[in-house]
DNA sequence: CCCGGAACCTGAAGGC
DNA sequence: TGCCTTCAGGTTCCGG
């Protein structure tokens, strides 16, 4: 489920409980398969005790980066979650649990789609390779470099996270109603302003979500177990059917790229 | 190169 | 109440 600014208010709490300096004294894991590489056994003995020397957002991936030159990669894809509760009593959802010396913290994913890989920092550049640069720092004429002339559906090449990394469906469709493109339009059909405005609207509506602690949808919780306040913001994902925010049109519905994408007829013509 | 569909999983919501 | 279908914030793989 998260996207950028639901990654970054993760990482934040991560910081502000002060898990940097702290040492894993131990990582259980429940569930295998959370494990990407290496195998889960081997996960456990290779994480037990060492400290986090960082931890930082790239993209969607919480890097965390660990003494003895590993790091520790965290993708929660759609529903997982990082949290740190008092009293917390883990349920069937939580797949690992990490003991950082008196500070527990728990992975819960009802989907069990999120992936943790503890790589060398040798190699951590090729395990990231599929990575792009970050939607937030990425400076338009890279952007448009890796985006422009193709036949594609923008909203499909917004979602590449090859291009940039951190935006998802919900604020691929945010972004575009701000920019008043239609999800469907060919990248090669768009001016080179169009795409100018199309990366500053991404990129503000990364940061007024982050400003709102993300948005929940569903089920993203911050660390405490709190829900983000973005979605009161949201003017058009998951509103098909209801007023348009701008001009009263009522938002439609319609699949690109394979995702479910909501948009303004009339703001957003095709 | 591009696209659609399936797979990976579980749960919520809506129709009947 | 229960059964069935559809959908869900992501990514990757496979076939056409």
């Amino acid at each position: 489920m998260p996207e950028l600014p639901e990654v970054q208010t993760v990482v934040e709490d991560l910081l502000r409980a002060g898990v940097a300096g702290r040492r894993i004294a131990r990582a259980r894991v429940h569930w295998r398969r959370s494990i990407a590489e290496p195998s889960a056994a081997a996960f456990g003995r290779l994480v037990r005790g060492r400290s986090v020397r960082s931890v930082h957002r790239r993209g969607k991936y919480v890097v965390f980066g660990l003494t003895g030159g590993y790091s520790l990669l965290v993708h929660l894809r759609m529903t997982g979650q990082l949290l740190s509760l008092v009293d917390y009593r883990p349920d069937r959802h939580v797949h690992a649990v990490f003991d950082f010396e008196g500070l527990p913290i728990y992975y819960r994913d009802m989907r069990k789609f999120g992936r943790f890989t503890l790589v060398d920092d040798a190699v951590r550049p090729t395990a990231m390779a599929h990575v792009g640069p970050d939607v937030l720092q990425v400076r338009f004429a890279e952007w448009l470099d890796r985006i422009g002339g193709r036949r594609a559906p923008i909203k499909a090449l917004l979602l590449d996270q090859g291009i940039a990394a951190g935006l998802g469906n919900i604020y691929v469709d945010e972004a575009l109603f701000r920019a008043g493109v239609h999800p469907r339009t060919p990248a090669d059909a768009l001016s080179r302003e169009e795409l100018r405005t199309i990366l500053r609207c991404s990129k503000e509506v990364m940061r007024l979500a982050i400003r709102h602690g993300g948005t929940t949808y569903i089920n993203f919780a911050n660390f405490h177990g709190n829900p983000g306040n973005f979605r009161r913001k949201l003017r058009v994902y998951g509103r098909t059917g209801e007023p348009c925010r701008r001009c009263g049109t009522v938002l439609e519905r319609l699949v690109v790229g394979g995702r479910s994408s909501h948009f303004c007829p009339v703001c957003q013509p095709e």
